[in-house]
DNA sequence: GCATGATCATGC
DNA sequence: GCATGATCATGC
């Protein structure tokens, strides 16, 4: 850390007076800082360039922005974040984006530790510093609304421990190229880069492999904010139970003895008095069978882990494809695949609940299983998105069915034919979504 | 029995 | 009223 002023007003070796001094930008805007800073200031006659966090450092904390290895205020062991807020229609507040940690050296980081991990090292104390994004706005006079201090809780940081090992035996195992962010719960191999093709070169593999980043997902950033999700109710009670399994051991092991049993003996057994044709009604069993009390599962929240119900028939093949949100068609057009909402969806890690019919037609539970989507399947999915695309542009209303694709179709999804989505062409389109194929849920649940 | 079109139930 | 997850209905 190189100080651009001395003495410095505020002490470098110290969490909580950097927090101190920190927090006095609570209810400023950028252009504030800028303004109490010198006159030779390089932000002076910013035209939108450099970043908001480099601004901070310099005209705030006085520091030059250090490299990569090292805390950025290095002696206290305090990384410092600035990252974006959103506000809801509802007037909720929520994550912008992912909070992004360091980059994956793939080279180097299969011969680390976790005890003495490089990203431990930089991030294990973290000084956020959380600004509220509007897109009316010019961006030095965004507002900082919170200024905080934050460290993981033993519970929290054994799953990042978790999702590190599972991310560096993933590279160690040649198969950088396949990161997911679906592959984990709450740390995240995100891409990183200036476009899809920052290619790196893997210890293991030939294959080059994206450029990413350990980060934490934007479901965790938004429990740092609401500071725990009140209304979700954790599975793990205690850190313990993580010593001697993962957390996707503990899930599994807690939905076992339901295998088999039929949903109405489930129900029975956790004392379940929902409606019993409510379309959501496996999905909120789920938490009932995990020992939950409410419906909504905290980890799950944090890791961004989306339920989908199963239904397999007698033959073991789905009942139905899986259905997504349903695309505008004056989005998608000016979407490019890596930042579409597809794209977005598909990289998540999702949880199946497996039913099964019976002779009988009654269904039985018959397994949880946690999924992300295999990367070369990822490029199937593209296929049939930029063709839909195309065919959006082209003012086509006959989209990709499944038989041109084994991974994924295009449906109509609306409450009926009436509900429509506006064209690029000015025509009202009945509402549709991608799905996945029953066929490639069936081969997928199998594995 | 599958592929595709159409619609339902809920929560916010 | 609408977005979302899920399921129903029909024709071949």
């Amino acid at each position: 850390m190189s100080a651009l002023k001395d003495p410095l007003p505020y002490d470098k070796t110290s969490p909580e007076d950097i927090l101190r001094y920190s927090k006095l930008l609570e209810g400023t805007t950028f252009k504030n800082v800028l303004d109490n800073c010198g006159p030779g200031c390089r932000f002076r006659d910013d035209k939108g360039k450099g970043r908001l966090g480099q601004l901070l450092e310099e005209c705030h904390f006085f520091y030059m922005p250090n490299s990569d290895m090292k805390a950025d205020f290095e002696d206290a062991g305090v990384e410092l974040k600035t990252t974006p807020i959103k506000r809801l229609k509802n007037g909720k507040i929520r994550a912008k984006e992912r909070i992004v940690l360091s980059i994956i050296n793939y080279m180097e980081i299969v011969d680390e530790r976790w005890e003495d991990c490089s990203l431990m090292k930089k991030s294990s104390l973290l000084l956020l510093i959380f600004y509220l994004f509007d897109r009316n706005l010019k961006r030095l006079d965004y507002k900082i609304l919170k200024v905080l201090l934050w460290q993981f809780s033993d519970t929290d940081l054994m799953i990042i421990h978790q999702d590190w090992i599972n991310i560096v035996n993933k590279i160690r195992e040649g198969k950088a190229h396949e990161l997911s962010e679906g592959d984990t719960n709450y740390l995240g191999a995100c891409t990183k880069g200036i476009d899809s093709n920052s290619m790196r070169e893997q210890p293991f593999s030939e294959i080059r492999a994206k450029q990413r980043a350990f980060s934490l997902k934007q479901c965790y950033v938004n429990s740092i904010i609401s500071g725990g999700f009140d209304d979700a109710e954790s599975v793990i009670k205690n850190v313990d139970e993580l010593k001697n399994k993962t957390f996707e051991e503990i899930i599994l092991s807690k939905l076992d003895i339901y295998s088999d049993m039929s949903v109405d003996d489930i129900d029975r057994k956790v004392g379940y008095m929902q409606k019993m044709n409510a379309k959501n009604h496996y999905a909120l069993l789920a938490a009932r069978m995990l020992g939950l009390k409410k419906d909504r599962i905290a980890e799950f929240e944090k890791g961004d882990i989306s339920i989908k119900t199963i239904r397999l028939k007698k033959d073991g093949t789905p009942a139905e494809s899986m259905s997504f949100p349903a695309f505008k068609y004056l989005d998608i057009v000016d979407e490019v695949w890596e930042d579409s909402r597809f794209y977005e969806f598909l990289t998540k890690r999702f949880f199946f609940m497996v039913f099964q019919e019976d002779d009988l037609g009654i269904l039985h539970f018959k397994k949880g299983m946690f999924w992300a989507m295999p990367s070369k399947d990822l490029e199937e999915a593209k296929t049939v998105w930029e063709e839909t695309k195309r065919r959006v542009l082209a003012d086509i209303d006959n989209f990709p069915k499944s038989s041109e694709s084994h991974v994924a179709h295009v449906r109509p999804h609306g409450r009926n034919k009436a509900d429509t989505y506006e064209t690029p062409s000015g025509k009202n389109w009945t509402k549709k979504c991608f799905w996945l194929n029953a066929g490639y849920i069936k081969e997928q649940i199998g594995k």
